[in-house]
RNA sequence: GCCCCCAUCGUCUAGCGGCCUAGGACGCCGCCCUCUCACGGCGGUAACGCGGGUUCAAAUCCCGCUGGGGGUACCA
C-alpha cells in the first residue's frame, strides 16, 4: 500500500453485545495500517438501529480495544463518532439521490414482491422504478442500480471481484420513516470522515458494489477496500456469538495476556516471515502488509493461542508475573478466603508456578494446598500413589520428617534417604507424600512446596493420609 | 435458488515458474534433562483436493470439476 495522500482508515462495530474476536482481529489490522503508514485510525460507533443498541456496550468497546492497545490518547486515534450524529448529512445524501433521480420511492411490502417473483429470492423486482411515486410515510427509498455492465472493486486483498450489475437489486436506502440505513449510513459516514481504505470482515464483500455506486452516485471517489477472511470455528463455520465463544472478554477473563492475544489476532490470516511468530506489536506493525493478507478463512485455535500465552507468561519478569496473577488470587477465582492467603507465600512459590500455567486462571490449581486448610485428595492420584505399602513407607517418612531440618535441600534427602530404605527411587518415593500434602500427584516442585507449608501442616497431611489408609 | 469469495501438513501459515526430495509454528509421538508435572534441548509424524491445459520446467499461471465458506432484510 502506498498513497500520497494521508491513510485514513476505520473501525466501526455496531454496540451489539461484547467485543468479539474478529472485531478485534480488524481492529488490529486497522490500527495496523495506520500506525505503520503514518495515518488516522477513526473508530465510528454504528448506532443506527437504536432498538439493538445499548449505551454501556459503548464503554465495553472502548475498554476491550484499550486492553489491546488501540488507545483513544493515540495520536494516530480519532474517535469515536457515532453514526446516529450525522442522520442529518445522511438524510441529506437520500435526499440529494432522489432528486437526482438515482434513487425512487417505493411502497411494495415485502410480500408484494414475493407474489410478483413467485417466491425466488432474486431480490427487489423494480415495480416502483417508473412510478414517480412522492415520499409519504412509509414509503422506502431504493437505490436504482445500472441495468448493464459491471461494477469492479478495487480490493487489496482479494484481486478485484467485478460484480455484473444485472444482479443487484435495487436496494433500499431509507426506511419507511425516513431513517437511512446501513449500506447509506456507513458510506455518508465514510466519505465524511475522508476514508481512504475500508478494511472490514469478507461478510461485507457482496455489500461493496452497492456501496461503491453509492460513492459515485454521490459524486465522491470510492475507497480502497480490503476485506479479511473470516475466522471460523472447528466447524468452518464463521464464529458466531449464538454458538462460540467469541467475547474477547472471555478469554481475558480466562487468563489470556492482552499482549499474546494481539500477537495471535495479527497472526490469523497473516505471517510475518522469516519463520517468525511471536513479536512485539510494534514488530508486527512494521512488517505488516495488507497485501500479504491471505484470503482464505482462519480457524481460531484456542490450543495456539494458549501456546502463545504459555510463552508470553513465561517471559514475564517474576514481579510482572505475580502482579498478572493478582486478581485470581482473590474471590471469586480463588477456591480460599482472604485471611487463609498468604501473599509472602505466594510469591516464594509463583516462580516455581509461572512454567506450569498456560492460562493464568490455571494458577489457583498450582498453589491451592498451600492455602486451603485440607486440599481436596484427587482420588485418581491418591490410587496411582497410595498402592503397595504406601502407608509404612508414609509411616516412616512421617517419622524422618519429623526431625529433619525444614529446608527443600535437607528435606529431599530426608525423602530420598527414606525411599532407598524402602528400595524406591525418589521419583517413587515422594509420590505418596506429594498426594497426601498437595492432593494431586502432579504439581509444583514438591520440597520447595513443604519449606513454605511448614512442618506442622505437612505432618498433620501426612498423619490424615496413614489414618485413610488404616481405615 | 441466485451472487460472491476461497482451496499447501489435523490447525495457523511460508512459498509468488526452476533454490521444494515443500520451510516454520501449534498439536501429536519419541528421547534427553528431572523429585511429579512443566520449562528447556533433540528427533519424528503429517500437506500442495481432482482433471485438463500453458511451459523445457507448476504448489506457484489458465480453465473445468469437486469441496468449503460468505451474502442474499425498510439488521449492521
Amino acid at each position: 500500500m502506498n498513497s500520497s495522500t494521508p491513510v485514513r482508515v476505520r473501525f466501526a462495530p455496531s454496540p451489539t453485545g461484547m467485543f468479539h474476536v474478529g472485531g478485534a482481529r480488524s481492529a488490529l489490522f486497522n490500527w495496523a495500517v495506520a500506525k505503520q503508514q503514518g495515518g488516522v485510525f477513526v473508530l465510528r460507533i454504528e448506532d443506527t438501529d437504536a432498538s439493538r443498541n445499548k449505551p454501556e456496550w459503548v464503554d465495553g468497546i472502548l475498554s476491550a480495544m484499550e486492553s489491546l492497545g488501540i488507545t483513544a490518547g493515540d495520536p494516530a486515534f480519532e474517535g469515536p463518532y457515532y453514526q446516529s450524529a450525522n442522520a442529518g448529512i445522511q438524510r441529506d445524501a437520500a435526499a440529494r439521490l432522489h432528486a437526482d433521480g438515482k434513487a425512487y420511492y417505493c411502497d411494495c411490502t415485502r410480500d408484494d414482491v414475493l407474489a410478483r417473483t413467485g417466491g425466488k429470492q432474486t431480490g427487489y423486482d423494480g415495480h416502483c422504478r417508473d412510478r414517480g411515486l412522492e415520499y409519504a410515510a412509509g414509503r422506502a427509498l431504493r437505490f436504482r442500480t445500472p441495468d448493464e455492465g459491471e461494477t469492479r472493486v478495487v480490493d487489496l486483498i482479494r484481486g478485484n471481484p467485478a460484480f455484473s450489475n444485472d444482479t443487484l437489486e435495487d436496494f433500499v436506502v431509507a426506511r419507511g420513516d425516513g431513517s437511512p440505513v446501513f449500506l447509506l449510513a456507513n458510506v455518508v459516514d465514510d466519505m465524511d470522515e475522508r476514508i481512504t481504505h475500508v478494511i472490514r470482515g469478507e461478510e461485507h464483500l457482496p455489500n461493496t458494489p452497492k456501496q461503491q455506486l453509492l460513492w459515485e452516485a454521490l459524486g465522491a471517489t470510492p475507497p480502497v477496500w480490503a476485506h479479511l477472511p473470516v475466522i471460523v470455528n472447528e466447524k468452518r463455520q464463521k464464529l458466531s456469538k449464538r454458538r462460540d465463544k467469541v467475547a474477547l472478554e472471555d478469554y481475558l477473563a480466562d487468563g489470556v495476556l492482552p499482549a499474546a492475544m494481539v500477537n495471535y489476532l495479527m497472526l490469523l490470516g497473516w505471517a510475518p516471515g522469516n519463520d517468525e511468530e511471536i513479536l512485539p506489536f510494534d514488530e508486527l506493525v512494521r512488517r505488516f502488509r495488507i497485501e500479504d493478507v491471505n484470503s482464505s478463512s482462519a480457524f481460531f485455535d484456542l490450543k495456539k493461542l494458549t501456546a502463545f500465552n504459555g510463552e508470553y507468561i513465561r517471559a514475564l519478569t517474576p514481579g510482572e508475573f505475580k502482579d498478572a496473577c493478582a486478581p485470581w488470587l482473590t474471590a471469586p477465582h480463588a477456591p480460599w478466603t482472604p485471611d487463609q492467603f498468604d501473599q509472602r507465600v505466594f510469591d516464594a512459590v509463583a516462580p516455581l508456578a509461572q512454567t506450569r500455567v498456560a492460562l493464568l486462571s490455571e494458577i489457583t490449581d498450582n498453589v491451592d494446598f498451600l492455602f486451603l486448610d485440607e486440599p481436596a485428595i484427587d482420588e485418581d492420584s491418591w490410587n496411582k500413589a497410595m498402592k503397595g505399602d504406601a502407608a509404612t513407607l508414609l509411616a516412616d517418612m512421617r517419622a524422618a520428617l519429623a526431625d529433619a531440618a525444614w529446608e527443600a535441600e535437607p528435606l529431599k534427602e530426608t525423602v530420598t534417604t527414606v525411599g532407598e530404605k524402602h528400595g524406591l527411587k525418589l521419583g517413587k518415593a515422594q509420590a505418596p507424600v506429594r498426594v497426601a500434602v498437595t492432593g494431586r500427584r502432579i504439581g509444583l516442585p514438591l520440597f520447595e512446596s513443604l519449606e513454605v507449608l511448614g512442618r506442622e501442616r505437612t505432618l498433620a497431611r501426612v498423619d490424615a493420609a496413614i489414618e485413610r489408609l488404616a481405615a
